[in-house]
DNA sequence: CCATCAGGCTAATGATATTAGCTTTGTGGC
DNA sequence: GCCACAAAGCTAATATCATTAGCCTGATGG
């Protein structure tokens, strides 16, 4: 019997494969058994390479993260404001259609606490640093930057999340009212960076 | 053997209460064989009340659909404008903190072909017609308001979706970037009232 | 050339859903 | 009151998973 030949990184693969074959539910179809098949191998012999199932998937976040930090740098360098923003949602969007099962990996939260989730907290920190990023040019207040983050992490995310899992009835006009979003978003950063401190407690 | 007395109902009952038990994974978690335990009765019995586990998944999202409806309902009535719709996103989140479960099978999309899900439809479509309903009293241009009406789905889903699923790290002043996020959201449905159709497509 | 060990394997356990078919309990009609 | 029948349980069986334990072997380094 010839060796497989397997690694984590080929078994990674492997997953990636079969997340992307499942559409927006991808991941949570994905299966050590299906993987195992796909590898040729009986499914204990995956153990060897990857902790458990949740491991896997873990694996595959840290993938879609580091794809989605790679996209949204590449479609927001040499921009900034406004242009930045929206080329930063655009690409969102577009890397969330192009690859659902990925993108719903990008949703998994990283446990706070447990050591093995370290390098998951960092990749998950460093796309949301870049939304800083970019939001930094829109000259806010450092104390509401965080907020501005959120604001714009919801309204991608949840359009995006929205639209993949068919919540939105007509598939037509959906890119307009992506525009609409964006539009809004930017506009709320913009009067975010100029509005003062509403301060319910912090006030310089 | 003493009957157990079940009913459609009480299995749901009995599911909501796992549901609500589970956090926000409580509907990922539910489980027929658990349901059939807390009912004191074997889990095929559950068969002969509820068609199967996604099947039980739906009467707990139509459930947990018309209690966003009455909550939704109940806290816009007598408001509009930006009041209501301020009242509907704070209706929709507390909601959603106050039953995580529940609202995360608000997400589960009925199939639009499947002839059993027409209520599940219905349900969704009350909601939806529900935010449709608030932001008619923009003024809105007819062909704008379903774009302001996912702008604001999008928005308040997407920020109840990270908040929930852990995915804000510092749990403090959560409540600014809503409000900042809402504030947003009214801004923006009344300037899309405002402008005029930027058409890509029809014009007026 | 052999000792080690990594990378496979089979076997076993324990969830889980789901189907089939049997049994019993209530109940409605006579 | 009694009986037939449907509803509501049950057990048994199948199939899919994940996961653990323990064995076997091929590649590899000394």
């Amino acid at each position: 019997m010839p060796r497989a030949g397997l690694s984590r990184d080929a078994v990674v693969r492997l997953a990636l494969e079969q997340v992307d074959a499942g559409g927006p539910t991808g991941l949570a179809d994905l299966t050590l058994a299906k993987v195992a098949a796909s590898a040729g191998v009986a499914t204990p012999s995956l153990y060897k390479h990857v902790g458990s199932l949740a491991a896997l998937r873990r694996e595959v976040a840290l993938v879609a993260l580091d794809e989605l930090t790679t996209a949204s740098a590449a479609a927001t360098v040499g921009r900034a404001g406004p242009d930045a923003l929206r080329a930063l949602a655009r690409a969102w969007r577009d890397y969330a259609r192009a690859h659902p099962g990925r993108y719903a990996a990008v949703q998994l939260a990283p446990d706070p606490d447990a050591p093995d989730d370290a390098e998951h907290r960092a990749a998950g920190a460093r796309v949301v640093g870049l939304v800083g990023a970019v939001l930094h040019g829109f000259g806010l207040p450092d104390d509401r930057t965080i907020d501005a983050v959120r604001v714009v992490r919801a309204g991608v995310h949840g359009f995006v999340s929205l639209e993949l899992a068919g919540g939105f009835r007509l598939p037509e006009d959906l890119d307009r009212s992506f525009d609409a979003l964006v539009d809004m978003l930017v506009a709320g950063v913009t009067t975010l960076a100029d509005a003062p401190p509403p301060a319910p407690k912090e006030q310089s």
